[in-house]
DNA sequence: ATGTCC
């Protein structure tokens, strides 16, 4: 595939055959030379076909391979013209991380890190089809599906302020639990409240440095202060809702006259009947994901309070953000000087929203939409905040976190005869996980540099750095 | 990501 670099971060992949759009990779002329992504660059350019999408088909530095459509991929398709894809959100709907800070410092947690990962591991149930955190009822889980982080809070499992700094307030208006079918209802009834497998984690970690004063400010956000980073998604639920989706699109998309260069590319047209039963689904699937990660917060007071033995007042757990990168949103965009509706699908991207846009909370409106970075569990995650350059560049839009370098069965070779978690304890960073092989699989080996995904979206000006948060303890699935 | 194959 050959890239023309139209610009220092971003490279192009030229309209031609089949494509209705360009292709545009925002990466690091460095990222650029190394770039062995040849199977994830053919996908960019198979989106770029589809109907009604807007100005290019985009991927982010930390893109890979993914299902149909790239992950740390961003497709926008005109609402009246164009298609919804279920491969262009991801098997994980609303996978997302949630950062809080607290009202402490690393010095007063060192003595009680032992305990407090313990006691986390203990009361966060974690691993493949792990349950026991919320029992529900399906007609309580309708409830959960159309109100999202609310219905938790209305729980008592939070503060109004966790829904206030969420991405949508935690909820999709356009959820219709009417369309999620029998299985995925039961497979939700189960797991709220859980934190998953694979690359999802609860962290300790400490904020390491400040690149931008006033903004971690208005984050709430100091040096040396313990934070709580978390990321999981919709759980059994989410997936199901995509499994059943895919199948219900590769059926669907026979009856329209769209030639697919990819049958993981199934879709619909965003206005028919399919596209929005789809978005329906995955908008409950969404809310589902926000309640999860309100639950995972609250045990992570709750913990804390416990093992420190101290009260809500001194442990100050404030939630800074919550951003979903699995999603499709309906949103308003700027194309060729002109407003449009658009449908944006971000696979393993995050909204990047600039100062000043409405739907960024009261709290931010001069900061920029927080954005919340993790990297591999031995290296350090970031807090960026969203730009007009992305609103003029990405719909928006920005990268998710470091991206695999290393397929799973790859680390696990890489990873023989070796102590994962010894290795990380040298390092300061204590862990407790639950999968045989979690810890091979998702060894800081097997991931990007988190370092330079950073510097190429802060280099394109995508997202701006504001802190980053260097690992204490994590538990993991 | 995922009751890692109903």
């Amino acid at each position: 595939m050959q890239l023309k670099q139209i610009s220092p971060y971003c490279y192009e992949i030229p309209q031609s055959g089949s494509m209705n759009v360009p292709g545009r990779v925002f990466m690091s002329e460095r990222m650029a030379s190394a770039l062995s992504e040849e199977e994830a660059l053919k996908q960019v350019a198979n989106v770029a076909t589809l109907p009604g999408i807007l100005t290019a088909a985009m991927a982010m530095p930390d893109m890979h391979w993914g299902y149909g459509f790239p992950i740390g991929g961003v497709a926008a398709f005109d609402w009246d013209t164009g298609v919804i894809s279920p491969g262009g959100v991801g098997y994980d709907i609303n996978c997302g991380v949630r950062l809080a800070g607290t009202g402490l410092e690393k010095k007063e947690i060192l003595p009680a890190v032992e305990r407090l990962v313990t006691a986390l591991f203990q009361n966060i149930p974690s691993g493949v089809g792990s349950t026991g955190s919320v029992k529900l009822s399906v007609k309580e889980e309708m409830r959960v599906l159309r109100e999202g982080g609310r219905w938790a809070v209305r729980q008592g499992l939070g503060e109004p302020s966790d829904v206030e700094r969420t991405e949508d307030g935690g909820c999709m208006a356009e959820a219709d639990p009417s369309v999620i079918s029998e299985r995925a209802l039961m497979r939700g009834t189960r797991q709220l409240g859980t934190l998953g497998s694979g690359n999802h984690f609860l962290e300790v970690g400490v904020v390491d440095e400040i690149f931008d004063e006033r903004a971690a400010r208005a984050f709430g956000l100091f040096p040396d202060q313990v934070t709580v980073l978390l990321h999981s998604g919709s759980r059994g639920l989410g997936y199901q809702v995509c499994d059943d989706s895919l199948a219900f699109m590769a059926r669907h998309v026979r009856t329209l006259d769209i030639q697919l260069p990819d049958r993981q590319l199934a879709c619909a047209m965003i206005r028919s009947e399919a596209g929005r039963r789809y978005f329906a689904a995955m908008a409950c699937a969404a809310n589902y994901a926000w309640a999860n990660r309100q639950i995972l917060l609250h045990r992570a007071r709750e913990t804390f309070q416990q093992v420190l033995g101290i009260g809500p007042r001194d442990l100050a757990m404030h939630q800074v953000y919550d951003i979903c990168h699995n999603i499709a949103k309906r949103e308003e965009h700027t194309v060729d000087g002109k407003k449009r509706i658009v449908c944006v699908h971000r696979k393993g991207a995050t909204r990047a929203f600039p100062p000043g846009h409405p739907a960024v909370c009261e709290a931010y409106r001069q900061t920029g939409q927080p954005i919340l970075i993790p990297g591999d569990m031995g290296t350090a995650s970031y807090v960026m905040a969203g730009t007009r350059t992305a609103m003029a560049q990405s719909f928006g839009s920005t990268c998710h976190g470091a991206g695999r370098v290393l397929s799973r069965k790859a680390a696990k070779k890489r990873s023989r005869g070796r102590a994962i978690h010894r290795e990380l304890a040298d390092k300061g960073i204590l862990v407790k996980w639950t999968g045989r092989s979690t810890l091979a699989e998702e060894m800081p080996e097997a991931y990007k540099d988190i370092d330079q995904v950073v510097d190429a979206v802060h280099g394109a000006g995508l997202s701006k750095k504001v802190a980053r948060l260097r690992p204490v303890c994590v538990i993991k699935g």
